[in-house]
DNA sequence: AATGAATGAGCTTTCATTCAT
DNA sequence: CATGAATGAAAGCTCATTCAT
């Protein structure tokens, strides 16, 4: 059922056409589902932006539904890497805290679409079970690095679940602001949130 | 276009039959364009859940657009009505804090449809002038409170669009918290969270 | 089935209301379907331009089409009342003609709307056998009258369907270049064309 | 958003598909606006006289408005064409009018739904500019031809207007004759007819 | 008798998906 | 493989008709 991904692993010196493709489908679903939503969002005109045909689409994802889910897996994936990859388990909590926040705030800042993307579809009714495993295990990291600084008297001792709403709250809250533009996201206004998050969470 | 209302100053026994439609299709469109959003909503779905014709609607509102802008524009002003009717601003300003808390916590448990519509619907382009500038209201009411409140010393330094935006935040956030059911909202919950904004705004 | 008309035997002093209704249903349907046909016309418009309510209209007529079919017959045989009532048939042709042409276009001054709304309508086929037969009606007196005036050598001698043609076409293209205001109905031109429609068929 | 017609300009046996479509939805169109009018004819009662499926139409036309003032206009320019491509000017005024008539008769013996659609749509608020152009665009050619044919005294001198509307009115009152079956167009009876409306409008 | 709010069938139009090229 | 013309199911919306008042 699925279409042969096509040829991702031949060796000649063309750039992957194919994975060129898909990668231009999910550029376009993605800037245009994070702005018009996805029942909003028509396949034609998310070919249109991909430069592909209408039925190409359909050679990379079986239906719109299964586009919209490799999407957020993927935006999901990339984000949890950009949060995660060598993160300093081993400095103090400030300071991982100080580099978890530049690291979502930078993310935000290059990928402000994709932000946007993952906030909108949010639990929506045509994401499948992948989709919100994902969104779990994201949670679940995040949950329990909390739970060990509260171990460790860095945090205060609340329901780790309280704190993990309060600082993706206050993320996600800045990144509105900047997004509608009644705000900037310069260093010092980064600086000011960051301490005020810190504050609202440390002991 | 809109249709007279049937006859709203009689005194008699009846109920507003209009009125009465008009509500059902409200309580309809705000359950499903929370969950669904709005192009995911078929105004023959509305009809239904309404307990209308589907032609009814078109009698109460020009179109599916009109509908979820005199929805917004309701959600709105109830929700500032809610948050603001007899404000204590006498008081002082941790006071006020609490209980301007305490307010939105009191609104979004009664009615929390009405906040994931708001946010779901928010600055969507199919949203009017009318629907955008009392959006801008809201912001505009609570960043005077803060400036006041960053004026009295209360309140820390920073740009009030910044505390804006983390206040707003910190208070979404823990409502999706609640709504998928990672955390309940009791009073002592409530009171935690609280209690961390202060400290995240505080001077 | 068909509505009781509303007493319209009383003999009390009010004006008959419901001929009134009738009138005032026939008048705004004469109006809306001259101007944008059948299917363009919505009876609530028809209702609106009455000034009556929209379910008064069926009591005086069973449906839309039935009022088409009634409103097309009262037309049909108030034109042909104004052609034929007391005609001349003593006089000479010449004369009979002049009187005939005077008559329509005096006609058609007085009641465009009701020559348009005939036109458009003429064989469509929401007209009912009534309509059909009245319509055969007047062709056939028209006709006879032709066929007389051909035997007293007054007319060319040609199958009588094809001046009617001839006579009907001229009159009714004359009206059509009145009503497009690229044309004058004042005596002058009228007594041009009469003319030349005498010419046209003259022996 | 017209859609791109598919390689009009190859060589090849086939027959190009698009213009196929097009023409079958034209032809469909024209039949069922003739006969039921613009706003009595369902867009999907189109679809399926030309065989191709309801979204079709809307490849090729942006609207149902669109499609019969497309319709109209190719209609109008046929006639227009068929009635004056390498017009005899240099001939009598007498055998200009000959070959005129002769057209005209061709031209709806031929076509007569084509001369219906346009004599039922005629002037209709769904008509766009260049539909009305277009019909004013014959209206003055014929004006023009008759204004020299009055110089010259071989028509009556009488306003052109009075004289198109003469004859115009004898060649479509003819027609409708003969849609109605009261007459033949023979040859016979167009000679007749020709006969009658040159005495009409002779000098 | 008169009304007009309510209805749902049917309209125009869109769009996810297919398939011949 | 890639395409985009074609499709028809379903969307938003209108309107002839009904019926409680």
């Amino acid at each position: 059922m699925s279409p042969a991904r096509p040829h991702p692993e031949r060796a000649h010196d063309d750039k992957d056409v194919g994975a060129d493709k898909r990668e231009a489908i999910f550029a376009a679903a993605l800037e245009l589902f994070a702005e018009r939503g996805f029942h909003g969002t028509a396949v034609p005109l998310v070919a249109e932006k991909a430069k592909v045909g209408a039925g190409t689409i359909y050679r990379y994802f079986e239906s719109k539904e299964a586009l919209v889910n490799a999407l957020y897996q993927a935006e999901k994936r990339q984000m949890l890497d950009a949060l995660l990859a060598d993160f300093p388990f081993d400095k103090p909590h400030r300071e991982q805290f100080r580099v978890f926040f530049q690291r979502m705030a930078g993310y935000a800042k290059t990928r402000p679409l994709s932000v946007r993307f993952m906030e909108l579809h949010h639990h929506q009714p045509y994401l499948d079970d992948a989709s919100r495993h994902l969104e779990e295990h994201g949670n679940t990291m995040i949950e329990s690095w909390i739970h060990a600084a509260i171990e460790a008297e860095a945090l205060k001792d609340l329901p780790p679940a309280i704190l993990v709403s309060v600082v993706w709250g206050v993320f996600l809250g800045v990144l509105k602001g900047w997004s509608e533009e009644r705000l900037h996201l310069d260093d010092k206004t980064l600086h000011a949130v960051e301490q005020c998050l810190w504050e609202a969470i440390r002991r």
